[in-house]
DNA sequence: ATCCTACATTGGACTCTGTCTAAGTCAAGA
DNA sequence: TCTTGACTTAGACAGAGTCCAATGTAGGAT
């Protein structure tokens, strides 16, 4: 994550310590934080933050493709920096945790062309639901 | 559609003239309202109907298993009354058009053991993205 | 047919997410 | 170091959804 900031740089990006704080806390695996867990996390280490930067920020780097927006329950989005590795989600029903995982073969291919309405179909989005093992031990 | 009321009635649902309404609005297939799109057409039928029975009033067809919650672009949920037929979700990245889908092959069965993490999968919701025909000729 | 009462509905206030704006601040090139 | 346009800020605003106290009513009991 710390070249993201001079990848970042490089693409004409103004360096400030916002940025860089809220890329810190995007950093790591399994990293799927709220705009307001991100905003929380980025106040502990620059507590003058607000709210509007975060949301800026985090909706640049989507738009440069370093981060994914997840959506897994229809409350608030999720933001995951391992953009750069496909993968889906597996999530709790329960707690909600949230892990990355890799499923086998091509997504896409399983539908088939009867059922692509004349679309052209250029991804997908799996979320997996079942209980996580700390859930299904309480 | 028309036997759900019946069936809801079976399970103890008091039968109102704004459950109803709701039911008749939700019937058909492809069909993927937001909450919203469900108050302002039942209002067309009964207009006293408020936003508040109409969030009730999908929140237990949706606990009741008889209408599933769909989430695909982060804003408001829509609801797909088609829950007794197993299917998944095409949608339009540029107009937001949804088409229930049926995928091929067993989609749980893609996330290979070790990719687990211990949780006892059972369900798996998958959105696939693509331009619809009509956009793609605009 | 009517009465009762528990369940449903209502409107409005409230919460949570997220967006927008105008004014102030600052990174980084000259 | 100066300048300037990009960045940040606080707070107002908007959209989606929930909650509540007061009111209404479906449907079993009489």
């Amino acid at each position: 994550m710390s070249d993201l900031l001079e990848r970042l740089r490089g693409r004409g990006w103004r360096l400030t310590a916002q940025r860089r704080v809220v890329a810190e806390v995007l950093d790591g695996d399994h990293v799927h934080y709220t705009a307001d867990e991100v905003h929380a996390k980025a106040a502990d280490l620059l507590p003058e933050i607000s709210r509007a930067t975060v949301y800026n920020t985090l909706g640049e780097l989507v738009s440069l493709g370093e981060v994914l927006e997840v959506c897994t329950d229809g409350r608030a989005k999720r933001y995951d920096p391992n953009a750069h590795h496909a993968h889906q989600h597996l999530v709790c029903s329960r707690c909600g945790t949230i892990r990355d995982v890799h499923p086998a073969g091509d997504l896409v291919a399983n539908l088939p062309a009867e059922e692509r309405f004349g679309f052209q179909v250029s991804a997908v989005d799996v979320t997996f639901r079942g209980i996580c093992p700390d859930c299904a031990a309480a």
